[in-house]
DNA sequence: ATGTTC
């Protein structure tokens, strides 16, 4: 089968697994990153697991993986989510031309960085991020609605966000005080890592038909904005990871390695990570909400555009769990590192969108192209609605920075010529050779490998033209 | 990803 890979049924393993990607792709996936899927698919109740292109090695299951568990009798692990629980990309439209922008790229960045916090342990600088108490509480349970009244949100952006910014149940009973402690001082900031802020031009509508609902127009302007939950999400998954590390047992579930600690959805446990994930998701798309809130009131500043005019394409969350329906059976669907694309005529795809698809955002790395796609009816049947989240690295961390001797070091001017022509910003204060471009798969060549087969109907490619880097 | 080794 073209770019596929069958990973066969041995041992405990109680299904076989397929990755996608081209052949290159396949043959450079380490050991490590399909060991962990071969692992989690020993895991009660799996019914379904898949890898996308951009698959790399993670905690417990691979980034990149989707993993199908009956709702009745399956299990839910929160290595299975990840540990930034919806970490995901919006996309919005601005109505300008990318040479009318050019000369305000800088102003624009160092705009934004005075309202948006960026960087490791960074704390919320937006004024309307400053919630405690109950207003904390009513955030991460309600999600976006939320802030639709006092106008920090459209209905609009509701609207054009992956369950309307608002998954359920969301308690934050369920959720420690150290979670909510961290969690209260952080909406509306960026974090560190590959999280970032992007001003993109639009580089080629592949199809008019796809393109035009988005309002992506050819040489126009694109923005793209990549965060998580912070410390709150990272919290939660830490302390359902130890809850249900010492629980399993009692439920005589036994993965291959602790990584993939589950306990069994219907069990007391599995309830309450359910519903304190609801909460951490709650928290990302109200953290990215309030993010695009602050930029609308940039670009207003610096450019003269209504705050209307920066419209919200999509928000897609790419660490989850949900519940869903696929081929008649309730399933619960955990999604990391890879994205939801529901296909045409899916009631769970907004109106503007259901005659082509749910838009998917798929971010390159720093450098490299990004893509806005459309699932299909073939993602549906063969990845649970899935596509890949972004490029997936070749490189870690350690090794793109040369750290502790390691190999691979990225040199400076191989970075700067990767960026040239680039405006870009680092709110971590330090070298940007974890995110540069040469730490990553291509971005065309893991989007190709899904459009080639008919899993993904690429929209547009996006180019970046500055870039804050969290 | 992450107050980046409770």
């Amino acid at each position: 089968m073209k770019n596929r890979m069958l990973l066969s049924k041995q041992g405990e393993m109680r299904l076989e697994v397929t990755v996608f990607g081209s052949r290159p792709i396949l043959d450079a996936i380490e050991d490590e990153a399909l060991q962990q899927l071969r692992n989690a698919a020993c895991l009660p109740g799996v019914c379904g697991l898949v890898a996308m292109p951009d698959i790399h090695t993670g905690y417990g299951l691979p980034i990149g993986g989707v993993m199908a568990v009956d709702a009745e009798n399956g299990i839910v692990s929160p290595g299975a989510v990840g540990v930034d629980i919806n970490c995901g990309v919006r996309a919005v439209s601005v109505p300008v031309g990318h040479r009318e922008i050019r000369p305000h790229l800088k102003e624009l960045l160092s705009g934004i960085t005075a309202v948006v916090g960026t960087g490791v342990g960074s704390k919320t600088r937006s004024q309307i991020g400053k919630v405690t108490g109950h207003d904390f509480r009513r955030l991460v349970e309600g999600g976006v609605p939320e802030l639709v009244p006092q106008g920090y949100a459209t209905p609009d952006d509701v609207e054009c966000t992956e369950e309307h910014g608002h998954l359920t149940p969301a308690n934050l009973d369920h959720v420690s005080q150290r979670a909510a402690e961290r969690g209260s001082g952080q909406i509306g900031t960026l974090g560190s890592g590959n999280h970032f802020i992007e001003i993109q031009q639009v580089a080629q509508v592949y199809d008019a038909k796809l393109a035009g609902p988005m309002g992506l127009v050819e040489g126009q302007v694109c923005l793209m904005i990549h965060c998580g939950s912070r410390g709150f999400g990272e919290q939660i998954c830490q302390d359902y990871l130890r809850t249900m590390e010492h629980a399993m047992a009692r439920y005589d579930i036994h993965p291959p390695t602790k990584h993939l600690a589950s306990v069994p959805i219907n069990s007391p446990e599995g309830q309450a990570y359910l519903s304190a994930m609801g909460c951490a998701a709650n928290f990302a798309w109200v953290n990215r909400q309030v993010i695009l809130y602050e930029i609308r009131k940039v670009f207003q500043r610096v450019l003269g555009l209504a705050p209307g005019k920066l419209r919200l394409i999509y928000d897609v969350c790419h660490n989850i769990a949900k519940f869903e329906e696929h081929g008649g059976r309730r399933l619960l669907i955990h999604r990391k590192g890879a994205t939801r694309a529901f296909p045409a005529g899916h009631p769970a795809v907004p109106e503007r969108y259901r005659g082509i698809g749910q838009p998917a955002i798929i971010p390159g790395s720093m450098g490299t192209p990004s893509f806005i796609v459309v699932g299909t009816d073939q993602a549906m049947t063969e990845a649970y609605g899935s596509v890949n989240h972004g490029s997936g690295r070749v490189m870690s961390r350690a090794q793109a920075m040369g750290k502790r001797g390691r190999a691979g070091k990225i040199s400076d001017q191989e970075f700067r010529e990767s960026m040239k022509g680039i405006v870009y910003m680092s709110g971590s204060g330090e070298n940007l050779l974890d995110e540069a471009p040469q730490a990553y798969k291509d971005s065309v060549e893991v989007v190709d490998s899904l459009a080639d087969i008919g899993l993904v109907v690429k929209a547009a490619r996006l180019v970046p033209l500055a870039v804050l880097k969290g």
